[in-house]
RNA sequence: GGCCCGUUGGUCAAGUGGUCAAGACACCGCCCUUUCACGGCGGUAACACGAGUUCGAGUCUCGUACGGGUCACCA
């Protein structure tokens, strides 16, 4: 036994406050169940003036994907949650990736077995019991190997792995914070294992032995390891390890039968931003998919991270699963939107408008400025501006409005009237366009909106316009406006 | 199938034995208005079911139903 080593890694354990940390797995896809697993886990170190810490679960060799950790940097770097020790800034407990941490668990492994709670198992690797169809346990002959004919074999090379062993007796009660006290007999608890036969570390066992050296207090992850948490708790009793706080979160659902998941198609936390949703709103909204503040903060909605930090608390993480809601993020969005200043709406707006507006002789910041309060995704943008471009293909049958009181009749009188008045404008503002409109209608003995209507549709070619007729009179510009608007007379007389 | 967990309107949810149950999204209506929005006001809509405990239960207990998780040399 290699006391000085064990003595050498519980040295460096940092002790007192708060530790937390985010452990994903690189699949180059933060789906987003994983993106409120790291915010939940992020706000409680930030929350208790913690460490919050980023570790690469990479023990999987058969499913590295490449590019995938940097996806999963740029993702927490983009949402603000920065991480205070992890594989590319170090720290006190490091290596911060499990593949660079194979001895360490190899000798935590073969320590339990010293001790009696493990074994060798030379079994050949079966098929899964599930895709066998079958759930009863079998009996694993190895557990009762004579201790020194296993290490006869194993010194023979003979391949193996190490399973935990589990008291068949009693049972193992652990206290989740979201769940409480949860206690399974141990005789439904498997022996599972612990160190692969490739020599690396399962999730069951690198986790355990990590979450202890690296000093971590509270373990948030997904509900689904709340059946294996008994015999994490084994394995920290093993050890004469504390058990860490338990912060188990039910899952974020596409619908009341599915996770989310990629397979279903359902998005990422890239995809989103490619859909034209802020990140701000994606995490304003996610934080709120399981958790909700309580007291007298309970019917607040909108926060930003800051503000979440300082009041969140793991008493309102929700027990059941979530559905994810697109209309509710959407709102969120639309929310953000309107909130930016307008130089800020005009900078994430701009892009979007030039996809659909090329033509420099329009004003990007003027549509910009029509577009904020009508506008829950930024890729929404490019239909409602394409007009501006190029006058759409229309039918007269627009100039028709209840309302508006406008029938085609109606409007080739408002359009005649109008162009002449528009005509004589000595500067092409939209105060300018506004006031003598305005007074067009009262001289015509009409009201605004059965003038308006006419010339918006014929300056614009649609129903459905961000701004009204002076706005986009005024963005189109002198020629190009009483272009259409000859056009629409045209059309209509 | 075994074990574990959950169940308030379509969705997210407040509620921790005592106003005939908040708020938000979505939906509908009204107002504002130069269209659509934004904004304002209002409306429809819920404690899964059944037993208990209690003067009193969405809140406690048990059962049923439904749902989720898990039973991999994946995490």
């Amino acid at each position: 036994m290699d006391t000085a080593y064990f003595k050498e890694m519980e040295a460096k354990i940092p002790q007192g406050g708060v530790r937390t940390r985010f452990a994903p797995s690189p699949t180059g896809y933060m789906h987003v169940g994983n993106l409120r697993t790291a915010l939940y886990t992020w706000l409680i170190a930030r929350h208790g003036s913690g460490t919050f810490i980023l570790r690469i679960e990479d023990t999987d060799q058969g499913r590295l994907i490449e590019g995938a950790e940097d996806v999963i940097y740029r993702t927490m770097a983009e949402c603000g949650l920065g991480h205070d020790e992890g594989p590319d800034v170090g720290g006190p407990v490091a290596p911060y990736i499990q593949s660079q941490r194979r001895d360490t668990y190899g000798k935590y492994a073969h320590l339990l077995v010293e001790r009696g709670h493990a074994y060798y198992c030379f079994c050949e690797k079966k098929e899964s019991a599930e895709d066998a169809g079958e759930f009863d346990r079998v009996e694993d002959p190895c557990r009762e190997l004579d201790p020194a004919e296993a290490l006869a074999r194993v010194a023979a090379g003979e391949p193996y792995v190490i399973r935990q062993k589990i008291p068949r007796e009693g049972s193992t009660t652990f206290h989740d914070t979201i769940f409480g006290d949860i206690t399974v007999e141990n005789a439904a608890l498997d022996d599972q294992i612990l160190l692969k036969r490739d020599g690396l570390p399962t999730y069951n066992f690198a986790n355990v032995i990590d979450d202890h050296l690296m000093g971590i207090t509270h373990v948030v992850r997904g509900s689904e390891y709340l059946s294996s948490a008994p015999k994490y708790d084994l394995l920290y009793k093993a050890f004469g390890w504390t058990v860490p706080t338990y912060v188990h979160c039910s899952p974020v659902m596409r619908d009341a039968h599915n996770k989310m998941s990629k397979r279903h198609g359902d998005p990422s936390y890239e995809d989103l931003r490619a859909q034209g949703y802020l990140t701000e709103a994606i995490l304003n909204y996610v934080a709120l998919l399981g958790w909700s503040p309580r007291g007298d903060q309970a019917e607040r909605e909108v926060f930003s991270l800051q503000e979440l930090a300082e009041i969140f608390d793991i008493a309102g993480i929700s027990k059941s699963p979530a559905i994810f809601d697109i209309e509710k993020l959407t709102h969120f969005n639309a929310l953000y939107l309107r909130a930016m200043t307008p130089e800020a709406f005009h900078a994430a707006a701009e892009p979007y408008i030039r996809q659909a507006v090329t033509d420099p002789a329009l004003d990007i910041r003027a549509i910009a400025a029509l577009l904020q309060a009508r506008c829950e995704r930024l890729t929404d943008i490019p239909e409602k501006v394409r007009f501006f471009q190029a006058l759409p293909d229309y039918g007269k049958d627009l100039f028709t409005n209840k309302k508006a009181k406008t029938n085609e009749e109606v409007s080739a009188a408002m359009l005649e009237a109008a162009i002449p008045a528009l005509e004589g404008l000595e500067a092409w503002t939209q105060e300018a366009i506004h006031d003598r409109l305005i007074a067009l209608a009262e001289e015509l003995g009409v009201k605004n909106a059965t003038l308006m209507w006419p010339v918006r549709i014929a300056a614009a070619g649609q129903t459905v316009t961000p701004g009204g007729a002076v706005e986009i009179c005024a963005i189109l510009g002198r020629e190009e406006c009483l272009r259409r608007l000859a056009l629409g007379l045209e059309k209509v007389r």
